[in-house]
DNA sequence: CGACGCATTGATCGCGCTCAAATGTCGTGG
DNA sequence: CCACGACATTTGAGCGCGATCAATGCGTCG
């Protein structure tokens, strides 16, 4: 079986993790500045829980993603798992390699994406500021919010950590007072540093305090915007 | 991060605290491809616990650290502190800054550091691939240092987060065996997202267990290596 | 329908936090 | 030089939060 007749996208795909199509090379205008990879990408696809790439593999790929999200994940050896970045549509995908790659990702629901190599992007940044200023202000942005994912984990509360996921993802979508959970609560606990018991019931808390409004599974009202952020903490 | 940002061509310029001495421009040999930055710094330096920028401050400078260690840190509005980053000789401070800084640093022991202008780095990297190149191969490496930070926080216990922050130091010493800990213990536990009194104990476990022998306050002697890194578990 | 995956809720346990006290270390001035 | 005080560190006692284990509910698919 290769696809369910349900185009929803939440609907769990029961193919094979992985590629899904591969595109041919993209002809693209070659002079265009705006975006100096654009030329050298082709397009890809990956089904939901479709691996990216996989911990130790060899580096030979820059990707950015198109559409959907990537979780990227890094095992201790009795099992923990711990999502170390959430990638939206723009960021990308294997620019803190060095031969190897050092953590595995997966799509979370569907995704698209382009697909670099990874030797030809690296003679392009040696050869453009312009390209490699691309990916500097890019990585730089990334350093940041790393940096605010290193402070929710280290000292923020289960709920204060829900409360910046929550508000975090609002960010990323079209209506911000409704969230789109793309992920599962093994996933949310996963990145947040708790298990999946604690998220539940942190989200109950919110609920009670009339803060959220779960509307199903997979999506969350946000009913008092000021309280929550007032939880976030984000200072 | 390193926008182009319009501002007062004569920032008043108030030495931080800590301050110690500001050198003068630098005169470097102009042509020198290996350090494009070197012509445009100044060499500042800091007193034990000076502090190098403040969260909220415009980010009007880019350092790199040439000598001792800034740590990083963010506070939220209890007082709960997080150490966000650890930075050595060769560590840019400032790249990660979009108008204001994120957070503040402040030198560990004495620190001697390289300034440059914001500005005229941004224009640098605007024109030469070789300078953005620089940059973005070191924002890289700190990423992935940061995803290193974020499996430590969320998913390793007292006992393995202190293990992997004695090997990490280690690995930036001389002597890889003697670890020189250049922070206090309550540097230690911001930094690890735990207590002092945890670090303390964790301490103690690792000694007790034969895998550390504390020399004095500040300094450790690593006596199984193998089992320290299996503690450490960096998968 | 039953099987499965995901989420919620409850009961209990133990690790790490908190509060508190003792000890050690360093810098400073008499 | 020693006495002193400030501060860093260690150690102890007790508690509470979040993990763990377990049961149940719920929606989807075979």
């Amino acid at each position: 079986m290769l696809q369910t007749s349900h185009q929803s996208a939440e609907t769990p795909q029961r193919f094979a993790p992985g590629l899904l199509r591969g595109g041919r090379k993209r002809v693209a205008p070659a002079g265009d500045g705006r975006d100096p990879l654009a030329a050298l990408g082709t397009h890809v696809q990956y089904g939901a829980r479709g691996t990216v790439v996989r911990e130790g593999e060899a580096a030979d790929w820059l990707f950015r993603i198109t559409d959907g999200v990537v979780k990227l994940h890094r095992l201790l050896r009795d099992g923990r798992c711990q999502i170390v970045g959430l990638l939206f549509a723009g960021d990308f995908l294997g620019i803190d390699r060095e031969g190897a790659v050092s953590c595995s990702a997966n799509a979370v629901g569907r995704v698209t994406a382009e697909r670099f190599p990874r030797r030809a992007v690296e003679r392009l940044c040696d050869s453009s500021a312009v390209a490699a200023g691309l990916l500097l202000r890019w990585a730089s942005h990334e350093l940041l919010a790393a940096q605010d994912q290193i402070l929710l984990l280290g000292r923020k509360t289960p709920r204060e950590k829900l409360a910046s996921f929550l508000l975090g993802l609002s960010r990323r979508q079209r209506d911000p007072a409704v969230i789109r959970l793309p992920m599962t609560r093994t996933d949310i606990a996963d990145y947040l540093g708790v298990t999946l018991e604690t998220v539940s019931r942190s989200m109950g808390q919110l609920r009670r305090d009339g803060l959220i409004k779960p509307l199903d599974r997979k999506a969350v009202r946000i009913v008092d915007l000021l309280a929550l952020e007032q939880v976030a903490d984000c200072a």
